[in-house]
DNA sequence: CCGCTTTTTTACCATTTGGTAAAGTCACGA
DNA sequence: TCGTGACTTTACCAAATGGTAAAAAAGCGG
């Protein structure tokens, strides 16, 4: 009927979708969502605006497709925590995981932190059906560790949402600590060592 | 010469300030500076724009006028913590203070948080000759606590660090948490505990 | 109640913003 | 090499946005 959504996308699409999804998270994860505009993307991605609105249906579009994407990889390192090996281990990973992410994906962690801060109004849906059985899972998980006596007693939800806090803050607050600890080279290192012996402590029975 | 700056606001002069004020936080702590606009503010207020405009000279006036006040109570927790008492208690104390602070003051913690994301352009300042200073005090008193060896060796930056992260992620997360811990009443609660037990065996030589 | 100051409203304005129409230009298979 | 569909540009537009000028309305001390 109306487009028939190309089976086979061309180089040119692939490029240039690639191209100002990768503006818009720039753009999205300093601004928020309103505050970004789209001659901003536009330019971040040297195309023109009408260009960008060849690829996308309209700004709102762009932001949900960064999200879909950013919910996929944002979710992967919780979801390999499993029961299969050492509990502590496995927490200690999983800690390890999630602030070699904020190393890694400033940008998307700064998107999604943006999108909390304004009340989720674009994610809500994402956070109920993505998030929330992952979560209830994996703290079943832990509960199961604590009775278990495997690790010692503690809430596995404010576990889980301390882990998120901790990681995530280096992502989300590079502006402050790059005020506080100008090393930033050392910075990672250091960080890691600190929240590894951290959480060791708390979780070793 | 120019305005000869009333040396005593009328009544109606402070009630306004006000209200423009906390209708600005209201906003500006949902979308950040750039998402913000006169006529939500406005409408917040329940003043016209224009009226609005009579009382600061412009959106970025009222901005900075709300990180200045801002960074009075923010910094308070933290000021409060002094080389006196127990070192535990101390620390423990203050971080029950900042969980307070995010419980209390969520606009407040999320227009920090907004600002910092955005990569701080209007407070800059405010971190370097405000928050800088103080932070690197604690530390040394920190520090001092751990070469005596009246806490657990810990890394006295990373520990401030970590008690922001996971104080204030209850107040900037809220949407979040309010998918993943519906009953929020109780959560104040645990969340105090789980808090205190981390920091305690942390920091427990 | 008067006159003067403070406060508020009305009517604007230039720029920015998200978005569209339609005319081009390009690329590539026949 | 030429036609056709994929891509890009130019020229717009209506609404929103930050801000201003000046008239109107409140307050308020005397």
């Amino acid at each position: 009927m109306d487009q028939p959504r190309q089976k086979s996308p061309s180089r040119i699409q692939r490029q240039n979708r690639k191209r100002i999804l990768d503006a818009a998270l720039d753009t999205f994860s300093q601004h928020g969502y309103r505050g970004a505009t789209l001659d901003q993307i536009a330019e971040a991605a040297g195309l023109s605006k009408p260009n960008i609105l060849y690829y996308f249906t309209g700004k709102e579009d762009i932001h949900v497709t960064l999200l879909n994407r950013l919910m996929l990889t944002w979710l992967e390192p919780l979801e390999r925590m499993e029961a299969d090996g050492e509990p502590l281990e496995e927490l200690l990973d999983y800690i390890r995981r999630k602030l070699k992410m904020s190393r890694d994906f400033p940008r998307e962690s700064r998107l999604f932190a943006n999108e909390i801060l304004q009340g989720a109004p674009r994610m809500a849906p994402h956070l109920e059906t993505g998030l929330k059985p992952l979560f209830d899972r994996k703290c079943q998980l832990i509960a199961g560790w604590v009775s278990a006596g495997r690790i010692a007693p503690v809430d596995p939800g404010h576990l889980i949402v301390s882990i998120w806090a901790t990681t995530q803050h280096y992502a989300d607050f590079e502006a402050q600590l790059a005020v506080l600890m100008p090393d930033r080279d050392a910075q990672w290192q250091s960080a890691q060592a600190h929240l590894e012996a951290m959480f060791r402590k708390l979780l070793t029975p």
